[in-house]
DNA sequence: CCAGATAACCTAACGGTGTTCGGTTATGTG
DNA sequence: CACATAACCGAACACCGTTAGGTTATCTGG
């Protein structure tokens, strides 16, 4: 068999079948030739679509954190724009959890995280921070997001993590409370970020009374 | 040639070794052939002192987080130990940022971690936090650490250059930004967490008040 | 003191990986 | 209608983690 009547791949294409395969079986389960197999095709044909597994995964990336909402800083509410842009950051990363690892490791080549990273900045800026402040707050609000993100889907503990609960007596509340893990990660999540914020309230009124300090 | 008359492997040498490699090209580039290259050996003579790479990884990660902090917590001065605790996390990832994917995939069967992260709660229920907020606290925590290293080592500053310039206009010598980078990397943990345990103290007097709520 | 077990290395191989090379054939273009 | 190109395939390359089975030095029990 050669060249098929109508072309059984596309980028789009193989990009699904490769979120959905990650999404099932984990990253580390993906190979060219699974995902090949999957198209019903053989693994040296995805090359004439993608470079490269890593730029195929960057693509990927790219695909799954579209929806990142960066448009709350409009009303000059940084702190709204700030939380917005968080919660639908962890959002997109919670809906594809096996995909994090990739996107953790940088923007890459990601056209839209730096477009994205641009609007956040412009955000806190035009809300009144000094450029520096809101470099480094929308770093820190990334450091939060990325990192709730790894330690809620990573894994955490082992399932049978009821063997440790004598030698560690301190940790069998929070083992208790892992059988509801989801909602000790969204809860987590949501106090560290509302502790963020209101910490940078002072902050905020610090540096806008003396612009100079 | 067959067992030697002096063992050449052991398992602290195992782990130095390999942390060199990971040290200096990055733990993607880790190979069992490459660590038993670089001890003189065969790859499957490792294979006598680790049962996996896995599991190699695993203790070389708990020897490299062997520094962390959980003293602090003795005062009962639950902002100082959590300052204490994070700044040494930190520190401890900087120290092998190529490990630090190793270390994010959690504490898994490592028994200092999980002696730490006991302790961290222990010390925040003895400083008065109730147990289901030390378990929240705990990990937020290491959400903004892990986040923060995540986000510092791992990324790459080739695409992030833009985000230093309004602070920077001048620097353009990709050579000069790394310093430039791992400064304001520096000042965004410490803003962060700054921000985050100022906006905890509310919460623990509230939480303190009205211990039922 | 010697026998057997064990420890620590070896060579060779298995099944897997990402990727490349050189085909073959259908389609679009001059 | 010729030809370039696009889209597939089969086979292979150089790696990877890991295992099986072999060889030899050292340790241990009788």
């Amino acid at each position: 068999m050669a060249r098929p009547k109508t072309p059984i791949l596309s980028k789009p294409a193989i990009r699904t079948a490769a979120l959905t395969l990650i999404d099932r079986d984990g990253l580390e389960q993906l190979s060219m030739r699974k995902l090949a197999q999957e198209l019903a095709v053989q693994a040296a044909s995805l090359y004439s679509h993608y470079r490269t597994k890593e730029e195929l995964l960057s693509e990927v990336a790219e695909e799954a954190t579209t929806h990142i909402d960066v448009s709350a800083f409009g009303g000059g509410d940084w702190r709204e724009g700030l939380a917005v842009w968080a919660r639908s950051y962890r959002a997109a990363l919670a809906q594809h959890p096996n995909l994090l690892p990739v996107i953790a490791a940088g923007p890459g080549r990601r056209e839209e995280a730096l477009r994205r990273a641009d609007a956040v900045h412009g955000g806190l800026v035009g809300a009144g921070w000094p450029p520096r402040y809101a470099t480094m707050i929308g770093a820190s609000t990334k450091y939060l997001v990325v990192g709730a993100a790894t330690h809620s889907f990573a894994g955490g503990f082992d399932d049978d993590v009821w063997v440790y609960q004598d030698r560690y007596p301190n940790l069998s509340q929070a083992h208790r409370l892992a059988e509801v893990a989801a909602e000790i990660d969204e809860d987590s999540f949501e106090l560290a970020l509302t502790a963020f914020l209101d910490g940078l309230v002072p902050v905020y009124e610090r540096v806008r009374a003396r612009p100079g300090a």
